[in-house]
RNA sequence: GUGGCCGUAGCUCAGCUGGUAGAGCCCCUGACUGUGACUCAGGUUGUCGCGAGUUCAAGCCUCGUCGGCCACCCCA
């Protein structure tokens, strides 16, 4: 018989990880509890539709990245490519969005079936924050600074680039779209292949083209600056202004555009230059027009996500992480010999209830003295409770896990005081 | 979806021009030290990713397939 294994891309995560993403996740919720965010749940599955007319028809998630199949209703579903669809379904269902303000966020598993890679996997892991109600700038500064808190707080400030640009009103867009499809059509003949084919279906993304050829011809043609409406331009300019003012660095990137069809005015992308091809590690912008495009009321809203296992490699190749997160146990008991088992479980239980912050491992599968201390030591402990021997009651030794270590003998009734200290 | 490299014990890998599998680490047992050690003695582990083909014979050649990495692409 075949071992059946995980689904390609679709990764496991194992015990000695997943200190890396508690810790991250943690961080994420401190963060995001001191801004006074709430947190949203909805759906790993929603009706395809959803996802067709926020992100786009003609998009590359929606094309051919979306796991979507039919239930037994005949029903289309599609596995989330991405969270803001269902956040802004969920939120406009539960009348969130009706003349009042929301400061959400979301955390978990988005798919895609694209090629996997390194940083890019057809399950990952998503962290997101969305703002609705909110059309003016200062909530843009605020998603901004959220997010660079948070750089600060993993230690990966550096490591990190902003890059921002403003795509107008979606009239704006249009516009420019038309100006630069009419340039691009002088120059169709030269346009690499995947432009030609965007010409009609997506114009703006060209200008994120990475072909030679076609950037030179995009360097005479219609800015997008030049079609933005006066009032989109002032606003640009005031969030330029607050983040100055707060001291966070950033580059306008005019080829910014982003490839989901629902974005306007500001869009912005956090990139790195530590992970090869994957450098986008979080990105967002404003998205004024969907939860009406959905059928919805007409609210402003405006987030960003970004991608968990791409936070999880940083930390690790950079050796971002807190010296103690791998350690799980406090306290190691060891049980040697049959005589002492139910001892030993008794005197787990008390110290469990004396002290219920402590992570007690009490030693089971049996082995002889020194396996037993030696896992102790592997295990990370500080100290170690000896229980030994054939008799019911056995006096019980402690050994503190350092170089230095003496093994002491502890009165029974005295162990939990001795901990309490130890511990403090 | 396209291209390149790769896939041998739990881990890191070796395996010569094809001849019926190895090392180190880890783990376990015993001896010695009242003891995480060292040293010594011994022990467990693999359908060589999977399937087919060529051959007297394939881990080593061919094809397919699955998976991994990297780039394109896409994006978080």
């Amino acid at each position: 018989m075949a071992k059946i294994q995980a689904i390609r891309g679709m990764n496991d995560v194992l015990p000695d990880q997943t200190p890396v993403w508690q810790y991250l996740e943690l961080t994420m919720r401190e963060l995001l509890s001191a801004y006074a965010y709430s947190e949203i749940r909805f759906p790993v599955v929603e009706q395809t539709q959803l996802f067709k007319r926020s992100i786009g028809e003609v998009t590359d998630i929606v094309e051919k990245e979306m796991y979507t199949f039919e239930d037994r209703n005949g029903d289309s579903l599609s596995l989330r490519p991405e969270g803001t669809a269902g956040c802004v379904r969920a939120a406009e269902q539960h009348g969130l969005l009706y003349n009042q303000t929301q400061k959400l966020w979301y955390m978990g598993p988005m798919y895609r079936h694209e090629r996997p890679q390194k940083g890019r996997y057809r399950q990952f892991y998503q962290m997101g924050v969305e703002a609705f109600g909110m059309p003016s700038t200062d909530i843009e500064a605020e998603l901004l600074i959220l997010s660079n808190d948070l750089w600060q707080r993993l230690g990966l400030g550096e490591f990190l680039t902003l890059e921002i640009n403003n795509l107008g009103t979606a009239e704006d867009r249009v516009q420019y779209g038309n100006a630069l499809r009419g340039y691009l059509l002088e120059h169709k003949d030269i346009l690499d292949e995947d432009s030609q084919r965007r010409l009609e279906k997506n114009v703006l993304r060209i200008l994120d083209s990475k072909n030679p050829d076609t950037q030179e011809i995009l360097k005479g043609a219609p800015k997008l600056p030049d079609f933005i409406s006066e009032a989109s331009a002032k606003d640009f300019e005031t969030l330029q202004t607050a983040l100055k003012g707060v001291g966070i660095s950033y580059i306008v990137n005019f080829g910014l555009v982003r490839g989901l069809d629902y974005y306007n005015g500001l869009v912005f992308e956090w990139t790195t230059d530590q992970l090869g091809a994957q450098a986008a590690v979080c990105s967002g912008g404003r998205y004024n027009g969907l939860s009406k495009q959905l059928g919805g009321t007409d609210t402003p809203g405006v987030g960003f996500a970004l991608g968990m296992e791409r936070l999880v490699l940083l930390l690790e190749e950079l050796g971002r992480l807190p010296e103690e997160i791998g350690r799980c146990v406090d306290l190691y008991i060891a049980v040697v010999g049959s005589g002492v088992q139910i001892q030993a479980m008794k005197l787990s239980a008390d110290i469990r209830r004396v002290l219920p912050e402590l992570r007690v491992l009490t030693h089971c599968g049996g082995g002889k003295y020194n396996s037993q201390l030696k896992k102790a030591f592997a295990s990370g402990a500080r100290c170690a409770l000896i229980l030994e021997g054939d008799e019911e009651l056995a006096e019980i030794k402690v050994r503190i896990l350092d170089d230095a270590g003496e093994t002491t003998v502890l009165g029974t009734p005295s162990v939990c005081d001795w901990l309490t200290k130890f511990f403090r």
